[in-house]
RNA sequence: GGAGGAGUACCCAAGUGGUUCAAGGGGACGGUUUGCUAAACCGUUAGUGGGAGCAAUCCCAGCGAGAGUUCGAAUCUCUCCUCCUCCGCCA
């Protein structure tokens, strides 16, 4: 959520910095005319109601009169509220001035590579052709259990998947300095709010009854621990790697990926979430990212790491690296980790603060938040850049001690 | 799921319709004293959100959340949330 009180002064700002991420500036044309009828309304009420105080002082008896128009009013206020507070929850974040302007995701500008390609003196198959053939990822009986875009690792797989996870979360733990935490999967339409997946992205979740929805990445539920919280400064930067189950419905990619571990309704990602001062938000940033490309480096996957342009930006975020790791089988980089600076754009939203001092004013945290990795696509990449022309692969190193 | 109980500010806590437009204590912060620390004493302390104003400042909201009753609500009524105790069920 942006500051109200920049949309008021500076909306012409605004509406400049929505064209670049191709938002539409329509979404708020109708703000300047609700908030200012609700500051009129305000205004009236608080006047009525001051009138209404003084008058219950003396035991007065206009009282009556008074409380009616005031709850008169305090209806229109209500809807004026509400439909303010839907304007503001649906504006994206404003990218950060050193973000590379763009049309699309063409424009996004590779910062560097590490490693490089390998060669084959064959020709690298897709790494679902070489799970299936091994039997150790099975598709169609995933298929059965639960429908399209699931899959049943098996035995070497499933055992990866798990080493993996594991090198993750004993690389951030123990060398990056993450605390690890284990959140709740389900979360409230609160913490959906919080970080920016509704009211906008509905279509993307899995709703559950009793109102919780299913986690798309465990940021929401690793951000939403401090919901409502002022932070003590020395606590700063707090760092959490978390390793969740995500969830996505995968709306609106029907034909893209269809086959294999790269879009998948269920995934295992860890996470790497991060609260900070305002003036250290981009510092930690670059210092994410590195966390998250040492576990390519330490599985010797080639890779490189992409800046996105304003057009390609999530909705929440003003900054965003997406680490590309190689695919031989379709000759390109795929995303495996995206991370990103939200600034105050999440707390502000889920009323995330610090102070500076015991007597300071308390003021909006940073949020960031990378993955560090998707799980299952960093087992697809190991797969494939790792495969022998007998269909076999071999394991990186440095899983065994995790195997 | 059933039956009870509770939620007041950073913490503990008084308060069942109008000098409480939220006592008291602890803590925190500031000061006096002191060579330093502690103690003692004095003072400050709801933070926050919102509105008006160039400003000093003024006003409004707020006792778990929301609605209601009333001239007036922390206090009465309803709904919801959370926590605790007991019972039942359960990995």
């Amino acid at each position: 959520m942006l500051d109200i009180k920049l949309l008021r002064s500076n909306p012409e700002k605004i509406k400049e910095a929505l064209k670049q991420r191709k938002a539409d500036a329509a979404s708020f044309g109708k703000f300047a005319e609700i908030d200012s009828e609700w500051r009129k309304l305000t205004l009236e009420i608080d006047e009525l109601r001051a009138r209404r105080n003084k008058a219950s002082e003396s035991q007065a008896k206009d009282g009556k009169e008074l409380r009616e128009k005031i709850k008169e009013l305090e209806e229109k206020k209500r809807t004026a509220e509400e439909q303010l507070n839907l304007i503001l929850l649906q504006i994206p974040n404003i990218p950060d001035s050193s973000v590379p302007a763009g049309k699309s995701a063409e424009d996004n500008v590779e910062i560097r590579r590490s490693g490089k390609p390998p060669c084959f003196t064959f020709t690298p198959k897709p790494h679902f052709e070489i799970g299936e053939k091994l039997g150790i990822l099975d598709f169609e009986r995933a298929t059965k259990v639960s429908g399209s875009r699931f899959v049943i690792l098996k035995g070497l797989a499933a055992k990866l998947e798990r080493a993996l996870i594991n090198l993750m979360l004993d690389t951030h733990t123990k060398e990056n300095g993450y605390t690890e935490v284990f959140p709740p999967i389900l979360v409230n339409t609160k913490s959906m709010q919080g970080t920016g997946q509704l009211p906008k992205f509905e279509e993307d979740l899995y709703h559950c009854s009793d109102d919780l929805w299913l986690l798309p990445t465990a940021e929401v539920s690793v951000t939403n621990i401090h919901r409502e919280e002022i932070l003590s400064i020395n606590d700063l930067p707090l760092k959490y790697c978390a390793y969740t189950p995500c969830f996505r419905r995968e709306a609106g990619s029907y034909g893209k990926d269809v086959r294999g571990l790269i879009r998948q309704h269920q995934f295992n990602k860890v996470e790497l979430v991060k609260f900070t001062e305002p003036e250290k938000s981009f510092a930690e940033l670059e210092k994410l990212t590195l966390d998250a490309e040492k576990i390519l480096q330490k599985l010797g996957l080639h890779y490189r790491v992409v800046e996105l342009c304003a057009a390609d930006l999530g909705f929440a975020s003003a900054k965003t690296y997406d680490l590309e790791v190689w695919f031989p089988s379709q000759g390109r980089f795929r995303e495996i980790s995206s991370c990103s600076n939200f600034e105050d754009f999440q707390a502000r939203r889920a009323l995330i603060k610090f102070r500076r001092d015991a007597k300071a004013k308390p003021e909006f945290v940073h949020t960031l938040n990378g993955s560090g990795l998707a799980v299952g696509r960093t087992l697809a990449a190991i797969m494939e850049n790792f495969q022998k022309e007998d269909g076999t692969f071999e394991i990186p190193e440095v899983l065994n001690a995790h195997l």
